[in-house]
DNA sequence: GCAAAATTTGAAACATTATAACATTTACAG
DNA sequence: CTGTAAATGTTATAATGTTTCAAATTTTGC
């Protein structure tokens, strides 16, 4: 998998997409998953910026788009894409936002920008160290991890409002 | 502030619920904010067990008390409690539950058991530290961290369904 | 190829969680 | 007391997510 663009700075985000899409299709037929038309569209939609994205969102953009569309058809591509780590849903925000780590085995950690609304994800070993032992230490058997941090990113830091 | 019984554990809950309020109270009065019946009561709800109460079973049990309230009454009382460090809210599941570290400075991280659905709350400035660490190093200045942590405690590993 | 089975999608209704807006009451300071 | 700010009541509505069953499509075994 390719290294990505920051999404806090400027980038070619069109090539961020069809990458992204590119790695989908390989990753689900390696899975023998089905990316369908309905299922790639909304991964297509997810993956249209860094900033994550409602479910009923995508729903609005699938009925720009004349797909005559109901609530469960999103959430269950969306279930769909987040079962093959396709995207990952931001509990905090109830929104969704396209994996930049898609393929790899990971624990994502999610730098939110409450400044300009863009999302980071991150994978910190250290950091997933550090759980796992505070759990292990606790007898706990850690199954999924949710870790989202809010706060400022250097663009929005200096400069606020932006984008 | 006194050590805290293992929710996974038998433990005598009253003395947790009495210890909370007694705490809360304290808090509020160093803090000069208002505790009143209304918040209070909602802290006693949300103290009944070590697992996470949803708005609108507060909203019941408010209810059952004979108190005719509306959502907007147990979403303010809980934005009080959340402001002055009482009460947190679990992100990953639409729900709240007692702080355990009230009046300390913490950043909260929760074991959540699938299993018997009891939430430990545990400070673990190892893991802060790594997590403040990792957003440095993007340069991104963290406000608020949200981790969850999803999976079995001790008890239901051993012996599932339980409580 | 073809029929049976499984998966995916459509569609309508509904459930849950949260907020907006404005009226009323209560607490408190002077 | 009385004016002001804070807290609560009340109604309505928004936002998010699920259940259920039917229809269509794809896959599989033959």
């Amino acid at each position: 998998m390719s290294a990505r663009a920051i999404p806090y700075r400027p980038h070619n985000h069109d090539a961020c997409v069809s990458q992204a899409l590119t790695d989908a299709r390989a990753i689900c037929q390696r899975q023998n998953a089905r990316l369908t038309p309905i299922r790639e569209r909304v991964l297509e939609l997810i993956w249209q910026s860094h900033k994550p994205l409602g479910a009923y969102d995508v729903l609005g953009e699938l009925s720009s788009d004349g797909h005559n569309a109901a609530p469960p058809t999103v959430y269950r591509a969306l279930d769909f894409l987040q079962q093959h780590g396709l995207v990952h849903r931001i509990a905090s925000l109830n929104a969704f936002i396209g994996c930049t780590h898609a393929g790899e085995n990971h624990t994502g950690m999610f730098l939110i920008c409450r400044g300009c609304g863009n999302v980071l994800e991150l994978t910190a070993p250290a950091v997933s160290k550090e759980v796992g032992k505070a759990a292990s230490d606790e007898g706990f058997r850690a199954e999924n991890t949710t870790l989202e941090i809010a706060g400022l990113c250097p663009r929005c830091q200096a400069e606020p409002d932006h984008d």
